[in-house]
DNA sequence: GGCAATTATGACTATACACGCATACAACGA
DNA sequence: TCGTTGTATGCGTGTATAGTCATAATTGCC
């Protein structure tokens, strides 16, 4: 148990920051955003529309996403523009998902035997 | 802006199942016990050691990654010997390294040749 | 400069959950 | 069966943050 040296956990501030960017995809809310965003670029007025949430809090998630490089924009005029860098999320989604169906596949196989 | 029918959005369910699996991953805690189990299976004492938190904590954590498939575990006795699933894990985590290692990258591009 | 439209932010509330303590529960050995 | 050891759980506290409203800041136009 543990053989292995505790040399390979990886340091506090490197779990923080994956543990960060998990926690950015953990939120119904910002996920929407960027299911949004992976078809094409929007402004905000669309994201609010689309989504429901009020103005701020769009902004505020936005800001977030963007920090973590998981969006940009561009500004045209007053207007921001934003668009998504999805294919990392794409990725990381695929997995997620491609787990979940094996989960279900193999409890069912479960009911199945039994 | 949004160009592609809105049919493309997941339905609020599988949103809420996506962002649990992340919130499970956005806590340095569990990050923490998947990295030991890594490296092998453990008893639930060596991870009560290796981490510093409390039994409770502990249990409760385990508990949450067992019930998405992350981890299982085999009694010894008295005791739990858990494992983790860490496969889904480690690509997940290759990812969003590799994902990190390019901003990174790129942000020191810049301020080369600026 | 002044005005209209868009985005950002301060203040607040509500909620979720990490984490510990105490304790209950389960499994083994004498 | 009783004590011992190991695990789960009820409860309480503290903190982080989602989400809103009101308001400030920013950008473009006259």
């Amino acid at each position: 148990m543990g053989v292995a040296g505790p040399g390979s956990i990886p340091s506090p501030e490197l779990l923080e920051e994956f543990s960060q960017f998990f926690r950015l995809l953990s939120e119904p809310a910002r996920l929407q955003l960027l299911c949004h965003l992976r078809q094409g670029s929007a402004d905000v007025a669309f994201l609010i529309e689309a989504t429901g949430f009020s103005q701020s809090h769009i902004s505020r998630q936005l800001s977030q996403l963007q920090r973590a490089g998981l969006v940009t924009c561009d500004r045209d005029g007053v207007r921001l523009i934003y668009r998504a860098d999805t294919e990392l999320v794409e990725e990381l989604c695929d997995l997620v998902q491609k787990r979940m169906k094996q989960r279900l596949q193999q409890q069912l196989d479960q009911l199945q035997t039994a």
